[in-house]
DNA sequence: GTAATTAGTGTAAATCATACACAAATTGCA
DNA sequence: TGCAATTTGTGTATGATTTACACTAATTAC
């Protein structure tokens, strides 16, 4: 299958979706490229991978170098490998994402490789169509791959700081899903799932009634994924005919 | 990101996961490895990229060389690189699974690279701890990830004859997911998904009841698709106290 | 103290999932 | 010829889940 001597001029990288959340914005992490090729162009941050270094490292070892920051949730998403997708060589590339909070986010000046950052509205970065090599590509597959892991993993809490309200987690899972909410059923569900802890604690200093303040239960999120639950999540906007047809298709057998 | 002269010495090979489904049997296509590493142990078929190689191409041609089928579904699953993954040298590879029709499988003798080819049961593959390379990990991560697919794209066409009964249908399903189904509300919910065609023949040279012949729908599903539609499963075991409790939290926003 | 703002809460109706049993159609064989 | 064996094909009632929806409570700013 393999054969040391059939080993051509070729090379692997890795490039990261970083997603922050800040504000009611889910953002990416974005370097404005001071070289060619795509001088001037907004890319993902990526390196090569080192020869003694396994891919995960390779993902983990750029965001901290980029952000300063250790332990992320992170996550393998596609390989992007087409002949021509890096002007200098073949190179393939490994996509991964991550979760971080973007107040626990920690720029390291010195790096060589950050020439320019910038958190980025996903909004945004869907408007901006050239990104450098096949980076919309793969922004675009990792961003897919959120909103799928969004319905089977509470992906929200790498994002949030360690206390925060309902409403700034329902914020959190609409900007996900890029969808509006029901509050009441949004609370129901998410209380029901066992996996928040209410910390008996108000918000201060809002200039309206103050939201009780939660963190994350990492004891009841193991138990409940031992038990092979899963947590799914519906949009609860209003349902015309057309809608309700393909329900009907969703379910189960 | 990335510098043409910090190329090392490395590959990148693919590896192809090639399902079939025979006699209510989903099986798996390996090779008797002929020579070291890994002489007279099973590998899962696969070759370096090619310098001028897309990586799906690669796949394909894995596929093609092996099996003489073209244009089978094909999708890419993970890449495993651990550093130490390959004895000769630091060789990434990148998962794919494929679906092919054991009747239409039509392999190629001349192939230098099949020493020995054998369709082997799922069953069969969970047994055998020791597969060449890490290659019990990435049929692990393949099969899971068909698991996955079977609910939510109607995967099962692509494993079938032309031609089939619910009946087939269904043991193909509780093959993908190793559970059983509820034969009622199997059809109920299949019938209801608009992607079956009654052909309006029987089965003949049974001893028993003939059952109706299907096929699927292409176009059905091409708009169910693009309504959005999902194909879910569920396992109809008779459930528990405990595991009804699952349920609960597996439900919706 | 009043306006503005956001938090917090319950219920009824519709939909979906589940559990379950028997008659019909064929072949093989006595 | 007909009976045993086998598999097909079908409907309904129950419980669980999802959905839609509106008002009171608590705070600040002025």
């Amino acid at each position: 299958m393999t054969d040391t001597n059939k080993f051509f001029k070729s090379a692997f990288s890795v490039d990261n979706v970083i997603f922050g959340f800040d504000d009611s914005d889910l953002k990416v992490l974005l370097i404005k490229r001071g070289e060619a090729p795509f001088a001037g162009k907004w890319a993902l941050p990526g390196d090569l991978v080192y020869p003694n270094e396994d891919l995960d490292t390779a993902a983990g070892r750029v965001l901290e170098e980029l952000a300063g920051l250790k332990n992320v949730y992170l996550e393998q998403v596609h390989t992007f490998g087409s002949v021509n997708r890096h002007p200098l060589g073949r190179v393939i590339t490994i996509a991964y994402f991550s979760l971080v909070r973007i107040d626990a986010y920690n720029p390291i000046s010195s790096s060589t490789m950050a020439q320019s950052v910038h958190w980025m509205s996903v909004e945004k970065v869907q408007e901006v169509k050239d990104l450098a090599f096949d980076h919309n590509d793969i922004f675009h597959a990792c961003f897919q791959k959120l909103q799928r892991q969004v319905r089977s993993r509470p992906v929200g809490f790498e994002l949030l700081p360690p206390k925060f309200t309902l409403t700034e987690l329902q914020h959190l899972y609409e900007s996900v899903l890029q969808t509006e909410l029901d509050k009441r059923n949004f609370r129901k569900k998410i209380l029901s799932m066992d996996i928040l802890v209410d910390l008996k604690e108000m918000q201060a200093g809002v200039a309206h009634r103050p939201a009780k303040l939660y963190k994350f239960d990492q004891e009841g999120y193991n138990k409940a994924v031992a038990e092979g639950m899963s947590f799914e999540l519906k949009e609860s906007k209003p349902k015309r005919d057309a809608e309700k047809k393909k329900e009907v298709l969703a379910s189960h057998f």
